[in-house]
Parts: C-alpha cells; sequence; structure tokens
DNA sequence: ATGGCTCCCCTTGGGAGA
C-alpha cells in the first residue's frame, strides 16, 4: 500500500502536474496540501476520472487540504479539534483501508516570533493533543502532511540561514520532537537515518539547481506500524517539472493491514 | 539589507508562502 502526500501549492493551477504524478507513482491514497481553493472549486470529477475518490477542506485563496484515495473514503474528522475560533483549512482525516489517515497542513510562522509564531506552536499543540487521542484507539494511523517543520540540522541545506525563521526554531523542533515522543514514528528519516532528503526547494535563487532544500513533509507512524513499513522516498524529478509546486511529493510503502 | 519566484485574489498591486 503506497500512502503519499504533496503540498499541491494550487490544486487547480497545478491538476495538470498532479494527474501526471498520479499516473505515474499510482499511490493508494494521496494526502494534498495548500489546494488554494473553495470547497466548490475542488476538481474532484476530474481526480474521480483518474481513478481516485477524494474529500476536501478548502478555503479561498490559502490553505485547504484533502486526501485522494483508490478506495472508499470514510471522514472521520474536518478541522482540528481544539479551538473553535481557527478559520483556517488544515485538517483533515478518514478511516482508509483498515487505517486512521490524519492529512496535515501545519501553519508557516513566519514571522517569528510573533502573532504567526504563536498559532503555530498552539496548532502543534493541538495536534499533539488530538494524537494522543488517535492512539489511544490502538487503531493503525498515520498522520501524513506539511508540517512546516525542519526537525533537525541534516534536513536543510544551510542551518545558519535559518535561525530567525519559525521552521527552525527552537520551539518548533522541541513541539516535533515532543509530538514524536507519544510513539510517532517519523517514517522516511527512519528509512534513511543517515542521508540528507529534502522535500521542498523554494522557487528563488534556484534552490533546485543548488540542491538547496529543506524537509518538511512528514508521514508519522502509529507504533503498531512501525515494523510494516517496507519503502519509501522522495519524487525529486517531479520538482523540475515546469510549473511544478516548490514541494516534491513523498510516498512511503506499507505491508497492507486487514 | 533587499530581492529573487509563484500562487491566489477578481487584480493590474498585495498578501502569503518558507
Amino acid at each position: 500500500m503506497i500512502l503519499s502526500t504533496y503540498n499541491i501549492n494550487g490544486v487547480n493551477g497545478r491538476i495538470e502536474i498532479l494527474l501526471k504524478w498520479l499516473k505515474e507513482r499510482s499511490p493508494d491514497v494521496v494526502c494534498l496540501q495548500e489546494i488554494k481553493c473553495q470547497d466548490k472549486d475542488f476538481p474532484a470529477k476530474k481526480l474521480k476520472e483518474a481513478g481516485y475518490f477524494a474529500i476536501w477542506q478548502g478555503q479561498k485563496s490559502w490553505n485547504g487540504v484533502a486526501i485522494l484515495s483508490k478506495t472508499e473514503i470514510k471522514e472521520t474528522k474536518r478541522g482540528l479539534p481544539g479551538d473553535p475560533a481557527d478559520d483556517h483549512s488544515r485538517y483533515i482525516e478518514a478511516f482508509i483501508g483498515g487505517l486512521i489517515i490524519g492529512c496535515i497542513y501545519l501553519p508557516n510562522g513566519n514571522p517569528a516570533p510573533g502573532p504567526k509564531f504563536e498559532y503555530k506552536l498552539k496548532w502543534l499543540k493541538r495536534l499533539t493533543a488530538h494524537s494522543k487521542k488517535l492512539l489511544s484507539f490502538g487503531i493503525p494511523t498515520i498522520l501524513i502532511g506539511d508540517y512546516n517543520v525542519i526537525p533537525t540540522d541534516l534536513d536543510l541545506y544551510n542551518p545558519d540561514r535559518f535561525r530567525d525563521n519559525a521552521l527552525f526554531f527552537p520551539e518548533s523542533k522541541k513541539a516535533y520532537k515532543k509530538l514524536l515522543a507519544l510513539g510517532w514514528t517519523d517514517a522516511i528519516r527512519t528509512l534513511y537515518p543517515d542521508e540528507i532528503i529534502y522535500t521542498f526547494y523554494d522557487y528563488l535563487r534556484n534552490a533546485f539547481g543548488r540542491n538547496a532544500g529543506l524537509r518538511l513533509d512528514h508521514f508519522l507512524l502509529s507504533p503498531d506500524l512501525s515494523d510494516k513499513l517496507i519503502d519509501g522516498g522522495v519524487d525529486k524529478h517531479v520538482r523540475g517539472w515546469q510549473g511544478a509546486s516548490d514541494h516534491c511529493p513523498v510516498w512511503i510503502e506499507i505491508q497492507p493491514t486487514k
């Protein structure tokens, strides 16, 4: 079973890129972030024609998340619990093929410090609380998406350039670590303990050409899945396609669950 | 120190991204 994440940076603007990649990788499940469209404008029909069911939480102009699946999707949550005043579309969750899949678009948090950074930290706290609840269900669960957190110095091309960046602030890294400490496994880092792996390349300064990247897109596996992980990787070449998102698609393969 | 790039708004420049 192949699960994937792709911050598409505008699902309608890049629908052809998404369809091309879906055909190539043929993932069973896809978590999309930054769909950047209202619910009524989500390209459900085109995705259905490509063989995918979909659920989505849209929003005008910004954010927005979706889950695609070759098999039926049972939505379990729309929006991250813990703050009724939070009107950003950043979390959607579903039960698919014996798994709970959480699709995450964590706030960027820049400029830091400031209100946006406070929102990010609060969101991370809410995610940690909700993830604890998920673990208590005893169902295999994966929290997939764009965490906007660079976990360690190995996960970016130039640590010194990012000391004042919300993605790399000590509080962000600490909160991510605290989340993992509940029992979650960072799948990509587990598969490649020492390798430099990036999932994002800025449009600016020829970042992709210089391999000046960041690792921001993560799969967190519940404890019962840690020994089911088979393979995974970054579809880096997609970042080189004309008109691509600044993120790469990332995928893992796990043994099917029943 | 700044801007570089790209999306979306329903624009003709601004906000946000990371």
